[in-house]
DNA sequence: CATGTCATGTAAGTGGTTACATGATTTT
DNA sequence: AAAATCATGTAACCACTTACATGACATG
């Protein structure tokens, strides 16, 4: 089974959902470390549904809008569980930027400058976001019992991302020589 | 044009190799932010050649092996460098265990430890590895120009690493605490 | 003499993105 | 009245993995 069954199985263990929102919570709080397209997220429902895994809670109840509300179901719930306990598989890395920067003695300054720019503005953003929903989930106390695990993830989240933003000012000092020898003339 | 072009063409204008040698040098000094198959390379170097970014250099030069040697034609050096120059793309992260992580309150404490021990392994072979690469990079001084560079990618592998290592470490107590309540009994 | 490494490739299948298409509701 | 957001979905295409297939040479 593709993972992306697996994170829908997920988010619905924890509340029903539409589509549209399963997408929009991906987004937000996995950022960083997930993503899924509409293109993968439609498609699969409607194959989870066939399979069992899930259903259709109800259609449009409280409002006129075509919306589905999808839940999981006891079939739905196991298989969530058997996929947890078994081996977490290769995971998948690419960053493009590394590549550039090993080969970044053929590319022009500015256009090096520019790329650590966008990836500094970039994970100082995500930090942001990672600081301000660790407040939130922090204020909420630990009601919920899965607390601990969401504030392990965020906390993974800060970890890289300020391992990143430490790179990228020891990358840029690489580049920026050039700019005052530069101003010295 | 896909990414898996640029790599070799990057390679490439290092030095003249085989499609088994870029494959090599892709996973031991690439590892821990790129990955190419087999099944990507030589479709891709065949492609790569038509279109005149690469030529043959030779076929079995010395030995007897059933070898071709692929070099970077000016053209291709010229669209290694107008990449380099373009932003970076979207980058692709998907970490697996960061969603059994989420969802972990769901699966038995046992899983969860091994997955992350897993993990820990992994990442810590990853350091020492890039920690032996910085030493021999090091070693042999700055003959090389683009030496800043490849030590720019290991430190970024070094930091993200740690990152990894350290988050690991406090991730870990999560589900160790159990394992004391039962030590108490 | 068997296993491992060097070496190249293909075919089938899967996973995933992007663009397109539609339309209602909400906000500016 | 227009633009943004909510909401669902399809089709075409591309990227990528895995398994398969072959065979020479090198090492234990």
């Amino acid at each position: 089974m593709k993972k992306t069954t697996y994170v829908i199985l997920g988010l619905l263990s924890e509340a029903p959902m539409t589509g549209y929102q399963i997408k929009q919570v991906i987004d937000i709080r996995f950022k960083f470390f997930w993503r899924e397209s509409y293109g993968q997220i439609f498609p699969t429902l409607k194959a989870m549904v066939e399979s069992g895994d899930i259903n259709i809670l109800d259609i449009a109840p409280q409002n006129n809008r075509a919306q589905k509300t999808y839940a999981i179901t006891p079939q739905g719930t196991a298989n969530l569980k058997t996929w947890l306990s078994m081996p977490v598989e290769t995971e998948m890395v690419r960053l493009e930027l590394l590549l550039k920067m090993y080969f970044g003695n053929l590319a022009d300054r500015e256009a090096m400058q520019s790329h650590l720019a966008a990836f500094q503005a970039a994970h100082q953003s995500d930090l942001d976001q990672l600081n301000a929903f660790s407040d939130e989930v922090t204020k909420l106390l630990d009601q919920d019992e899965n607390h601990p695990m969401v504030l392990s993830v965020i906390d993974f989240g800060q970890k890289v991302n300020r391992a990143y933003l430490a790179w990228v000012e020891a990358a840029q000092k690489l580049f920026s020589e050039g700019d005052e020898a530069d101003a010295a003339k």
